[in-house]
DNA sequence: GTCATAGGCAACTTGGAGGTTGCTTATGAA
DNA sequence: TTCATAAGCAACCTCCAAGTTGCCTATGAC
């Protein structure tokens, strides 16, 4: 991968990074998870907070495109978007291969070169 | 994995994910990536931030333990720590194998049981 | 021993995040 | 057609995160 793309997921990742760090969230997209959309008072039940407070938490995640909305008759259904999470990984992933590529340079110096 | 070790791992995902949520500090994260220890001076430099600034940054960084402090001299020095990477990597790994389960199952059900 | 450098610590400012209440609108049910 | 339910929108509150300035301390260099 190039320095440029590299640059660009950065960038990207941040927000979506942002977005999952909040328990409320985190505990919303897990739900989500399963792939059926649900609606805002269904998503609403359990978590102590009121329906404007679980929605703006719903608003953030969907900005990052972590899930999508759709409008059902009088309801709006969320679901999970995989595209997301699938960013994120990457991100974390090639910051574990700079690691270990990083350690084992050095290994290979310290048992002489 | 138990579903009590799933929640333990989701609660301790929160904190990582929040801290990675920023750009300046996704950058000093992947400057420290290569096992380098580097002083707050050092990753002062390029950021357009002041010292102080930094420093907080990487005062939430070590809070979570993605770097660690050693001090050494009248410097302080930075170093990566992998270990907090891995856990916010297990995290998206296990809500990416949901995923996953929840379409092939989707899949087999419309394939006509 | 003196001076420059690295850093800690505290106080302060400001914008935005997380949450609420209150009101209005659309849609489904009876 | 009337009423209950789902949701949107706006205004507001409160608190913390991000960043600054300012000052003090410790340590290394000469």
């Amino acid at each position: 991968m190039s320095a440029h793309q590299s640059e660009l997921i950065a960038a990207e990742a941040a927000p979506i990074f942002a977005a999952l760090g909040d328990t409320t969230r985190l505990s919303l997209l897990s739900r989500l998870n399963d792939g059926q959309p649900r609606s805002v008072v269904q998503l609403t039940a359990g978590t102590g907070l009121t329906r404007q407070g679980v929605r703006k938490h719903l608003g953030v995640l969907e900005a990052v495109g972590l899930v999508m909305r759709e409008r059902v008759g009088r309801e709006s259904r969320f679901v999970y978007q995989p595209t997301g999470i699938e960013t994120a990984k990457q991100h974390l992933e090639r910051a574990s291969a700079q690691w270990d590529n990083a350690i084992e340079r050095l290994k290979r110096r310290l048992e002489g070169d």
